[in-house]
DNA sequence: ACAAAAGTGTTGCCATTACACCCATGC
DNA sequence: GCATGGGTGTAATGGCAACACTTTTGT
């Protein structure tokens, strides 16, 4: 048998939610390399020898988007031979949620273009990365049903309807206000804040914070996320 | 920077279901190389240069045990750098499953030894396999509550209480015998044949279908499997 | 006073659960 | 006739969905 001649990368495929328009955003980087150059592409590259493949993705991030992210995981490896029209290129894809703030891209790091693009606006895109983010998509939208992955794209405080609103913009359909937090509240893992939030208009709201620690005791005591 | 030296595998996570002790039965073969020689360990090997990653596993199915899947899975990909003491090796691993007929393994199959365990009492494992088990074994538990792979462990035709004792089997856990079987015919995608099975006691057994047909129709209408 | 957003309870329905006895066959 | 496994219906409960008006603020 002959030398095997595989390269491995990491992609990822970066949500934010954009508060403002209520939007999901995607974090795109434009090429700077062949092949592709000069097109949008996920973030990601060549895993290095004594890396993880967490670390990869961090790293990559890191130098090319300045982005910190907040929440990570492994979505699928994509390995079909022709996916990289030079080499054989076998991509380990995560998914990632980041916080508002970090919305506002820090264009600064480094050279390359990184910006935030409106999930359903997404330019033409290099390889097969938009087959990746089909399915990162899905499994965000089947996800943020059945775990609480939701509060990873808002501020660690936060007024209800944030949260409301980020399930209707993910999942395109309605909810009843009063239903869904009657649920959430029985679950016993978000607490209500004394602080309050005046967005300009409207009468201020309360805020919440989720409570990891009575999430993971929700968890031991075998019960159950579910919206 | 240096060049990349990581070596890429697939690994395969092969359920059975063992009808005669009901018991779920998992594929292993013993190692004849280093490292981790002569020890029990998951079916799987180094990718080809021109295959795809399914195409790997089936390959190494095959010449290590000579099994016929039914149902192939990416699970995991499993990316530390010192999973292998010798050299970096980034594995995809697979989960899959197979009908009871190739339960009886034909172990003439080239020179490796393969053997079914039962899932509860397996030997030790080499490099990560025990871990990487775990995993498939939570990822079967919970994708057979809202997708109809149990039917990929069983014969086409079968008695609904082959079924149920699947089921029981594999989650541990009690079922009621009419409610479990109301609730899998109000899905419309189980049909009844008009042949009977008789086990050689009691009451010959009714035999049931699954119509994959009429589940691709209830899943386009946005119906949903679920037990 | 009006526009904008937040807050709040009750009712009906359907799905899930709990539960036990008779039936068909082989020996 | 007895042992073995298969087959079947009903009633109670609880979780989920549907539904609209009042409150607080800014302008």
């Amino acid at each position: 048998m002959t030398m095997q001649k595989i390269r491995l990368a990491v992609d990822a495929v970066v949500f934010g939610y954009d508060r403002q328009y209520t939007q999901i955003g995607l974090l795109l980087i434009k090429r700077k390399i062949e092949p592709f150059i000069n097109q949008w592409a996920l973030p990601g590259g060549l895993v290095h020898n004594e890396e993880s493949l967490e670390e990869a993705v961090s790293r990559e991030l890191q130098e090319e988007t300045g982005v910190t992210i907040n929440y990570l995981e492994q979505l699928y490896t994509f390995g079909t031979p022709n996916r990289d029209p030079r080499n054989r290129v076998v991509s380990v894809a995560y998914f990632g949620l980041v916080r508002p703030d970090m919305f506002t891209l820090h264009a600064s790091t480094d050279a390359l273009e990184a910006e935030w693009f409106e999930i359903h606006n997404l330019p033409p895109l290099a390889f097969d990365h938009q087959q990746i983010i089909d399915i990162a998509l899905e499994r965000i939208r089947s996800k943020v049903r059945y775990e609480p992955i939701g509060f990873e794209l808002l501020e660690e405080k936060f007024p209800f309807s944030d949260l409301e609103k980020l399930y209707t913009t993910l999942l395109q359909e309605d909810i009843d206000r009063r239903n869904f937090k009657k649920k959430l509240m029985s679950l016993g893992v978000i607490e209500e804040l004394q602080e309050h939030y005046t967005s300009g208009a409207g009468r201020p709201a309360k805020l919440y914070r989720f409570n990891r620690k009575e999430y993971f005791e929700l968890k031991e005591m075998g019960g159950n996320f579910s919206i």
